[in-house]
DNA sequence: ATTTTTTCTGCGGGATCCCGCAAGGTCTCG
DNA sequence: CGAGACCTTGCGGGATCCCGCAGAAAAAAT
C-alpha cells in the first residue's frame, strides 16, 4: 500500500509523511507532491488509492485536483487536511465527493492522535471521517436553519462574479424577475435586507455588494470559491454563441 | 535579547524557535504565543523589542497585533513571516509601519538560509529585509504602473463593504460625483469598464460587483483586509450622531 | 382530485448607479 | 502670469436595481 501526500508546505508535508508511517505500518510507500497539478499527475501514473491532500494550493486549487482525481478513479480514498473549515470549502468539498466514497476532513489544528486515527479509519477501516468542527459547519450549511439553498448558493455566487440580473436570468434560464426573487431571499438569510421604513439610513448599503461582502466575512464565500466560479463562468461564456 | 513568536500554526512554530535558536546565538530566551491577542500581551509585559510573526491568524490579525505593538512601542522590529504575497497584506503592512522602524517581510516559502539572514539582519544589523517577490508586490503596488492610488484603494474598499455612493461620499467628505468619478477611474484600473458601443455584451457585468470580483481574484483585497476594513465601518458608524 | 404551498413571471415605479459634459478649483512648471 | 494637468462638483439622462402587487404554473400535501 502506497500514500500520496499533496501538499504545499515542506514543513506540513515531512510532518504528514511522520505521521503516516507511524500510524499505517502495513504502508510500505510514502509519495510526495508539492502542488496540486503533480498531485493529479502521480495520482494518475501511480493508480495510488490513498491520498492525504491540502484544500488550497497555490498551483491548483486542492478541490480542483480532487474533482479530476475522483473523476478518473472514484475509488480513491482521499483525506482532506486543512487549516480551514470554512463553509467555501466544505460545501466545495461535499460537492464534489462521489456517491459511495471514503474521504475525510480533518483540520490541522487537530491532534496528532485524531489525525493518526483518521488515517486508519480511512485507508485500514475503510470509514469516513469528518472532524467534529467540519460537520458542524456541514450540518449547518446542509439544514435549513440558516443554510442555504443551492439556489441561494448559486445566486450568490453569480451576484459575487458581478453579474447583471440579466446576465444571470440568461445563465440560469429564468426570467431576470425570478432572479430578482432569489436575490430577496438571498438578501433575507443575509440579513442584510432593510425592512423598509425605518430611515436610519446610518451607512445606507448597496445590497448587492453587501451581501457579497457578509458572505465574504462569513466565509460563504472564499477566494478558490470565487476562482472556480470564474473559471466555470469564462468556461460557460465561451460556450455561449454569441447572442 | 528575546525573542517573541507569534504564529498559530504549531509546526512553524517550533520550526522558528529552532531557527532563532540557531541563528541567533546572543538570544537567550525565545516566547511564544499563538494569536494575535496573547501576542500582543507578551509584547507589552516583556517589553519585547523582537518579534516574529505570522500575519493571517485566526484569533487576531497579524496586521492588528502589529498595529497596535507599534502604536505602543514604535522601535520594535518585527518580522512577517507569511504564506502570502497578497497586494492586500503587503499593503496593509507598509500602511501601519512607523517612520524609520526597522521590519522584514519574508515568505514562509522561503528558504532556511534566506530566513536566518533576515533575522540576523533585522535584529542584530538593524536593517530591513524583503523579500524579493514582496518587494515586487510593493513596487506594483506603490509606483503607478498598473498601481491603484490610496483614494481608489479607498473606494475599493468602500465598494467591497457594500455601501453606496451616498454612504461613501459622506464618509469621505466628497460628493456624490466625485464618489462616482473614483469608481470610474477605478473601473478603468482594474479593466472592467465597459468602452461603450460594444454591445457585445456577452456577459454584461454590474461595474460596481465586478470591480470587487477581481479585486479579490487579483488579491488586491482579501479576507484579512475586508474585515479589518469592516471593524474600521463600524466604528465609524458608531460615531456617526445619527443624521 | 383538490387544496395548500412554493416558485415563476409580468408590470410598474422609485431609488440608485453609470457616465458624458462642462464649469470651477488647486498645483506645478516654464 | 498663463498653460497644462489634475481633482472636484453640479446637471441630466439612460440603464440597472430593488421590490410590492398579483396572476399563472409547478410541486407538495391532504
Amino acid at each position: 500500500m502506497k500514500v500520496l501526500i499533496i501538499e504545499d508546505d515542506p514543513l506540513h508535508r515531512s510532518y504528514l509523511n511522520e505521521a503516516i508511517r507511524a500510524a499505517l505500518p502495513e504502508c510500505d510507500g510514502v509519495l510526495e507532491a508539492e502542488n496540486g497539478n503533480t498531485g493529479e499527475r502521480l495520482a494518475r501514473d501511480l493508480k495510488s488509492a490513498h491520498i492525504v491532500m491540502d484544500l488550497q494550493m497555490s498551483q491548483r486549487n486542492g478541490i480542483e485536483a480532487a474533482r479530476t482525481i475522483w473523476k478518473e478513479r472514484p475509488e480513491t480514498r482521499i483525506l482532506f487536511w486543512s487549516n480551514y473549515s470554512d463553509e467555501a470549502y466544505v460545501r466545495g468539498v461535499s460537492r464534489i465527493v462521489p456517491a459511495g466514497a471514503v474521504y475525510g476532513y480533518v483540520l490541522k489544528s487537530a491532534s496528532d492522535d485524531r489525525l493518526k486515527l483518521a488515517l486508519r479509519s480511512i485507508f485500514i477501516e475503510s470509514q469516513c471521517v469528518i472532524d467534529r468542527e467540519v460537520r458542524g459547519m456541514q450540518q449547518k450549511s446542509l439544514g435549513n436553519v440558516n443554510g442555504f439553498t443551492e439556489a441561494e448558493y448559486e445566486i450568490l455566487i453569480d451576484i459575487a462574479l458581478g453579474l447583471t440580473d440579466r446576465a444571470i436570468a440568461h445563465r440560469r434560464n429564468l426570467s431576470v424577475r425570478s432572479v430578482q426573487n432569489r436575490l430577496q431571499q438571498l438578501y433575507v438569510k443575509l440579513g442584510v435586507y432593510q425592512p423598509l421604513g425605518g430611515q436610519d439610513d446610518d451607512g445606507r448599503f448597496n445590497l448587492r455588494a453587501r451581501a457579497v461582502a457578509v458572505a465574504l466575512l462569513r466565509k460563504l464565500l472564499n477566494h478558490s470559491a470565487l476562482e472556480r466560479a470564474e473559471a466555470d463562468l469564462s468556461a460557460w461564456l465561451a460556450r455561449q454563441p454569441r447572442d
